[in-house]
DNA sequence: TAATAAACGAGACGGTACGTCTCGTCTTTTT
DNA sequence: AAAAAGACGAGACGTACCGTCTCGTTTATTA
């Protein structure tokens, strides 16, 4: 038996709008315009809404980022850790290249001058990515196909270490040819 | 036979008082509460005159950070590339704890928002400590340890990615193991 | 039925901060070290309060000297001009001896240097002393006491004048004496 | 024999771009907007050489003002105090017109945040030129049109204070009209 | 069907920093 | 020594956001 909260329940619309908001506004001028009153104003919303839910806007863009396509990046198992790394680095520099990655590129920005931030940015999202590719590299180990010695920590930072590097710098795109260099670099690395 | 530029000369003084009040500043709160304002009030010095000569307070790092430590890290030719890399990483490594790596974190982070100076940090910095790596695989390339096909860039990628990313997410520190780690990497990838 | 304005209304106590931190700095200096930054920092306030509610520092100077002692001086009827003169002469003079006269100083030196102001400046106080002044003469036309062609205007300039002269020049006070050697002027002209 | 001091003379050619430079902004703006900077950029004079020769950019204008046209209004003596003050009236207003004003509006407000200021503007200009006006009214005594009881100081006001009031004001413009009527205000005080 | 309680929009509030402007002083070379 | 040039410390300008607060209104649960 549910006992609701008594009040006005949350507005999903509300919510809806915030997030259509903070999307279009890194479309089209890349975040770096994007402030609590700018969001609000843009969304149709008190300022106070927002505050009520998330403690900053970075909060707001990593709860997008989430909802949006960086949550569920497939752990893909075909029996060839080659062909499994391939497939999940396309996947992942795909996600990370939504909104031209305006969106990461805030999230990191943010957490440098905030180091609360940067902690749920790690348990919510950069872990939680570490941790799936973790598994890609497991499941090789349980098929024997690599040593159990291996760092796994220091092969998920190959890995995602470039992927911000090139997001953050802009010098080189985050396409196919990178992914698949990436899963090359860590196949010679670990075997 | 020299004209100087008429009117009173930059004072050599106040520059000095404005690196070293944005080297405390570094070392005591990491920079996250450095403003414009906080840099003159602690170098006793007028907000135009940081105007007058940066246009911004990252601006101001940089010169900072360029003028002591990361100007030179030399690269090492002692004739074998594993022992090449391992000496240039570790200096690496070294100059990018120092002010535990606020100063770079700093940059990075402002860069995100000001396109402007992204292009200042790339082409003063980032490009620059690029190519002084790339003079390492290339000396290889000479002595004909390693083929001429090497992507120079992407090994780049896999060097300066990863440290830049553990320094902004924190998870691990940029100590020798790692610099070692990341030669092994390199080595692995290009043999 | 009404319909009140959305959002927080303003804050009755915070516009009696400013009135009084405005009436005190007067006093204190007579309001030449008075700015939009001190007057907010004396009344522990916002600089953008100030902004939202007035466009100058002299319009909040205009205001708190029509709430405090210069909205109200009665054009009394006696029956006889000269008495009626004297009466409204000699109040004109003390109200504007508040302060030192320093708000109206401040006041006519702002109007100076901004049009707009100025235009504010003489619709919400010059004209309307001028106005109460002409009640005085136009009570003795109805009485027939002074003739129907005198110009109003050039004798409202014959008082205020002078008074805002010694105001300005400081050179003689605005003292009884003063008032009422203007109502003989006044008397000698009209008659 | 004299002895003419040592160094550089005083260039008297910077000091007519100076004034020039006063002049033109002056008739172009106003005067609202000129400053000590826009002064010597407009003169192409340093500002060093401003504030060796003048304590405030009033003082600046004040020079000009004596210079050009406020120094010399001649007390005329025709044998009739009427004719007389209507002629020096008429000179007065006609030399107060010039630059629409703009310069004594100036120095009456800043003379207001400026006490020393104050004392200058009064000695030089405003004592000067109210003795002027006695002389025309001490002449007609000395003929013996008018009592030697007259407050020659309050007359003097009530001449100079409308029209101040008038140049600050701008309700109504400084012509023969107005002079006349101020002669005839005089004429019914004194006589 | 009230009464209660929380969410909501709006927007005022005390602050802080921004980047610009002018002040009055100073330090250089040139005249 | 005076001048042009322009850097300097200082501090006000008017604006933008911050995060909090107080309104009236809306929308649910509880009595």
């Amino acid at each position: 038996m549910t006992h609701p909260k008594p009040g006005r329940p949350r507005s999903e619309e509300t919510r809806r709008h915030i997030m259509q908001a903070v999307q279009e506004m890194l479309t089209e001028q890349g975040g770096s315009a994007m402030t609590m009153e700018s969001v609000a104003r843009r969304a149709g919303v008190g300022k106070q809404t927002l505050y009520r839910w998330w403690p900053s806007l970075a909060d707001i863009v990593l709860e997008m980022s989430l909802d949006y396509g960086e949550r569920t990046i497939p752990a893909p198992d075909t029996g060839a850790l080659e062909s499994d790394l391939r497939k999940f680095l396309r996947l992942t520099m795909a996600a990370a290249s939504s909104w031209n990655g305006a969106h990461l590129r805030l999230l990191m920005a943010h957490a440098q001058k905030d180091e609360e931030f940067l902690a749920r940015l790690k348990s919510d999202l950069i872990i939680v990515r570490r941790q799936a590719f973790s598994f890609v590299l497991q499941a090789a180990m349980d098929r024997g196909e690599i040593s159990r010695d291996i760092d796994l920590e220091f092969v998920a930072d190959m890995v995602y270490g470039p992927m911000w590097y090139r997001l953050q710098v802009g010098h080189a795109p985050l396409d196919t040819a990178f992914a698949d260099k990436l899963a090359r670099s860590v196949l010679a690395y670990v075997t």
